[in-house]
DNA sequence: GTGACTATTGCAAATAATTTGCAATAAATT
DNA sequence: AATTTATTGCAAATTATTTGCAATAGTCAC
């Protein structure tokens, strides 16, 4: 019913030769579990608390590698450009946009039809071809708001 | 009748006790002149070509300064996200958006009042106050679209 | 103009996130 | 169980950006 990361993520590493090993694994199921942009940092020390030996290195590269195969998307926030952060990909080829509090730096997804509309606006008037669109947007979320 | 990026970025200097080098002038003169979101080493190596003396840690501070003076934003494409890239601020207080092309890497600047809208309809939806709002497009321009 | 004050510069070294080379390890295949 | 080679761990490299500090050069008061 739901697109499933690991299960993809195995058929693909299977599909080219690869292999799935304990590392793999384990940053699978932390990508899943932190579900909120962790960084790679962030996924290593999660891992690492079942799995010591794990290696940094070892989660960028397992990272990048979900990130060629479509399987997670990197993204960085303006107000905190140095960190990249990790997506994992929900339903293939939809796109989605993302809310950033910059008092408490939670991440909010959502969606609009009207991107869309922007798009074909955009090529209406430039022509080309829009492929994506990224759109954040930074502010403060309810409850940071209510603290004011 | 347009803003005017030396003369904003003199008095603000002025204003702060602050002083106006050759240095800062040559590069809010580079920055003016590339107009096209150059990275701090383009302004450096443009900057160097009349003053070779010129550190590209200056170019560094000088950008960082105008940035926290609101005169200039940094800004980050999903294709090429360690490099910094900088662009003057010609309107105070307006957003505008950009079209990145995948193949050429021009980018485009584009303006639309959906954004507005978007903003409210995720204000209505998950409280909280939206700031300000970064939008990329990343796809073929037109040109590049042509010759395919 | 001249000198004094201190912001700014150049230089070299430090940071910090991410990548890479290589020998050792461990999945998959027979 | 043995073989093959993809993947790992480790340490070192890379790259963009920042920082400390002594030297330089704007600016202001005279």
């Amino acid at each position: 019913m739901e697109f499933n990361l690991v299960n993809a993520a195995e058929s693909q590493i299977h599909a080219t030769g690869g292999r799935m090993t304990t590392q793999r694994r384990m940053i699978l199921q932390a990508l899943i579990e932190c579900a909120d942009h962790p960084t790679a940092e962030e996924i290593y020390q999660k891992v690492r608390e079942k799995n010591p030996a794990l290696n940094l290195s070892t989660v960028y590269r397992t990272l990048r590698w979900l990130e060629e195969h479509g399987l997670v998307n990197a993204r960085r926030f303006d107000d905190d450009p140095r960190l990249e952060r990790f997506d994992p990909v929900v339903e293939q080829g939809e796109d989605h946009f993302h809310f950033r509090c910059k008092k408490c730096n939670q991440i909010t997804e959502f969606d609009t039809p009207l991107i869309e509309v922007v798009k074909t606006q955009f090529v209406d008037c430039f022509g080309g071809k829009v492929e994506n669109a990224t759109l954040v947007f930074y502010g403060l979320c309810a409850e940071c708001l209510n603290l004011t």
